[in-house]
DNA sequence: TGTTTACATTAAGACAACATTAAGATTTCA
DNA sequence: TGAAATCTTAATGTTGTCTTAATGTAAACA
């Protein structure tokens, strides 16, 4: 697993903190999303299930602490880390932070290198369980939405961006037709001179899962049959 | 499908653990079963076919997970989705748990707004099956749109696009004669030079259907009679 | 009852819609 | 930046759908 491949979650409240983490860990090619309070960092994590977690403890409205409570509460985020940002001497909140189920912390003002070194060291725990990934089973394939990858007959395919969203656009909804015109609205966005594109797109999943399932309906589009 | 439509299942033998539960999901609207005991768990979800099953881990008898293995082993609950409900810390249970079958868990205390939020979410999964498409049963045929499919006699039956077309309309306002003239303007948009096309689309919808609805009014143009 | 009109039936050919392939353009990533 | 992978285009092949036209049948009318 590259670093790309890891999800960081940053919460603060003072943009110039946001920056700075951030800065640090793109430098490291990690994926990074960032959002200024507890609110909606709990919607955002729940969404992108990010293998780690940075909470300030002090912000407005809730808390890190509390933030970190509800996420604990969250069973998609069972595994995602959860590391308190605090200021220096903040013993009390450190304490209440594990209370809260953190699993470590780092101390403002921050030093990058320990910064970078305390992620890797944190991440390296999913190096022993790998499968954190949501999954859909379908017909005999199992698909993974984050890797972008689907298993069939034990065989893992990678299948490149527009090739996946077009076999996820029809698997989510099994065995509806999706006319050609609403598949190009969700995968290409109305602008595509050659309607042959999409053709050679279905040919190519169809071709690489070898599977029978997605099935023409001429004069109308495609589907995803079971 | 409606909320009402869903049939949740809670089994744990503490009464107020089950009242909470019950409460906050019948607000909600949905059909809610509650049982005492793994035992009886097996025989009321086996005679229901609950779509989501709540199943508290620690119960006297069998237990949450020896429940969950039996259940996985009855064929007619394998849409079912199963949930446990967990103390908060209890990380064994939740690893045996996802290992018996287990589709997600529940931390207690019960939040009950997070509680509704992932009933909600693990119920999305039931747009994959069969059940929520939009069927209109008209005399003894189904019609799904969405599958551009006919069932007649427990027969799927495919309709290319025009004869399809064609169906719908006639099905659209059921008993009513639509007029040569607007069925060639629906579906053909009047620049056709044959007369007789049309009939010919009739005939093969009544031939693939093996039905006698559609009735012809001489001089007017044709009607599906119930 | 014959004649007309309107639709039914059939089969074959025209056509549109999609499949396939390969090559060129573009993006991605080391 | 250059190689590799992905995406798009274009040219050509294939197939099922649609249309046509020729002929048959039933109801309506005189």
């Amino acid at each position: 697993m590259k670093n790309k491949d890891y999800k960081i979650l940053l919460v603060d409240d003072e943009a110039d903190v946001l920056d700075m983490l951030e800065a640090i860990l793109t430098k490291e090619k990690y994926t990074v999303l960032r959002i200024g309070n507890g609110e909606d960092a709990l919607r955002i994590a729940e969404e992108n299930k990010p293998h780690l977690i940075i909470l300030d403890v002090m912000m407005p409205g809730l808390d890190g602490i509390e933030t970190c409570k509800e996420m604990k509460t969250i069973s998609s985020l069972h595994k995602s880390i959860i590391v308190f940002l605090t200021a220096r001497g903040e013993d009390f909140s450190q304490i209440a932070g594990f209370d809260a189920g953190a699993d470590d912390y780092i101390v403002k003002p921050i030093n990058p290198r320990l910064l970078v070194r305390r992620v890797k060291a944190l991440l390296r725990r999913f190096t022993y369980f790998e499968d954190t990934f949501d999954k859909k089973i379908v017909g005999d394939i199992v698909i993974y939405k984050e890797k972008y990858m689907v298993v069939h007959n034990d065989e893992e395919i990678i299948l490149p961006r527009k090739e996946f969203e077009l076999l996820w656009l029809l698997v989510s909804k099994v065995n509806k037709v999706f006319t050609r015109h609403e598949i190009f609205s969700t995968i290409w966005g109305q602008t595509l001179s050659s309607e042959r594109t999409m053709d050679v797109h279905v040919r190519k999943v169809r071709e690489k899962l070898k599977i029978e399932n997605i099935k023409t309906v001429k004069g109308v589009g495609y589907k995803f049959e079971v």
